[in-house]
DNA sequence: GCCGGACCTTGACGGCGGTCAATCCGCGCG
DNA sequence: CGCGCGGATTGACCGCCGTCAAGGTCCGGC
């Protein structure tokens, strides 16, 4: 891969994973994966099916969630465009323990699992890679805040956008707008709560002007009083010790 | 390391991780990692501290905890002998997240960061090991069901009761005991609860006749009621969609 | 044996949020 | 353009559990 090749590379798999490959396995890998369209709804992967690969966002919007027993979806990981999503299942040698759905039109590409047998055999520095990446993966990271039972919802959904505002957040005229399409399905799921919960934590953050929500867009208004709620600065009861 | 040496080395660290090595790298390991008592309540590494290796725990029993910006401690895992524990962090390159306590007094070897650099640099297969038992890591995988705020406390301690099981559970005349010296703040931590709920729920069962508590010890008396507790079929109001 | 501290137990109270039900809204489809 | 469905909204009710407080129990150290 030349350089405009690699440039063109990064551009949908801005992931450091890749960067430890030779320029002629970069080759076979964008030679080896096949590119897919998913639409809003569809899902790359489900849960309990075998892993046959890593899959690679280029854009869009994928949620990660498992359904457990009681059939309550509990959702990890949001991942978008850069993000390798699938790896966990793959290097544990079981059925995925989570479902990839596209919340939006999601363009992914598919690394089947023997391509990447064949360059983790040929280059060592591959699994050091994984290792960290796994090791970092914010979904587990993030997972006892946005879940915790000790935490009241208005906590766990301010520090949710506090989250969020890392990597999707847009600066505009009234504040940091959000356009990532997660329903209150999915938030309640992100956040282990119901959907109507979640609507009333929305009206009580409206209602205080700190943010404005439509369908699929979260504007924060104040972006200082939602860090402070994250935070548990509530200035009314305090929560934890 | 001769059969008889391995067999020894295997008693005290039976996690296949190290199957991978060669006997001169067992060796090598062998000789280079210390042993190291820790009393009870003794801190193995302490929560934010930078990663200094890997601890290989011989005997005793391990928390690995963290505690967050409200003060609540939140527990991951309970390591016990033949676990290797710290290397998330590790191989994140990131202070430790948690903090492992000793539950009771623990023999465990460390492996420090440089040797583990060696073997890693020549053994291929090591890093391929670690990959799998990360993604495997039992703390990550269990949380979502111990800690959802959609489920009764009730029916997460059954299912940490069926988790216990698997590893620590011993048949005795009455029924299945449980020898882990967890504290009800500990237990709480695992739960994400608090430790005045979880000797309510200890009462519960008790007057239910499923289990009985001691200081550190828990008699499983029914097991499949305790079963169908974690399963959610308590008969009465059922939990989830 | 005494003492102190950590842990456990129990009660009263109230807030958070799950559950159910009714209604509204927005969007895609025929 | 009307229909229908899934999502969003809102209200009523109540169970779970966090909080605070007051003892009780166990255990190690002196």
């Amino acid at each position: 891969m030349n350089d405009a090749g690699r440039v063109q590379w990064r551009r949908f798999c801005e992931d450091a994973i890749w960067d430890v490959l030779t320029p002629e396995q970069h080759r076979r890998l964008a030679a080896g994966c096949g590119s897919r369209q998913y639409a809003r709804g569809a899902y790359i992967f489900h849960q309990d099916d075998p892993p046959e690969g890593l899959y690679c966002i280029r854009s869009g919007y994928v949620l990660l969630s498992q359904v457990d027993r009681f059939g309550n979806e509990t959702a990890f990981r949001l991942a978008t465009g850069g993000e390798v999503i699938g790896y966990r299942s793959l290097f544990a040698e079981q059925p995925h323990s989570a479902g990839a759905r596209s919340l939006a039109p999601t363009r992914a590409c598919f690394i089947p699992r023997t391509l990447l047998r064949g360059l983790r055999d040929e280059n060592h520095a591959l699994d050091a890679a994984f290792l960290k990446t796994l090791a970092r993966d914010p979904g587990f990271v993030d997972a006892p805040l946005l879940r915790s039972p000790l935490l009241p919802l208005r906590v766990r959904f301010a520090y949710l956008l506090t989250v969020l505002r890392r990597e999707h957040g847009r600066p505009v005229e009234e504040g940091l707008l959000f356009e990532v399409p997660l329903t209150q399905r999915d938030t309640a799921a992100l956040l282990g709560a119901r959907p109507e919960t979640v609507a009333r934590v929305h009206r009580e953050l409206e209602d205080a002007g700190l943010c404005r929500f439509r369908r699929g867009r979260i504007l924060v208004c104040d972006s200082d009083a939602v860090e402070a709620l994250a935070a548990g600065d509530t200035g009314a009861v305090r929560y934890g010790t």
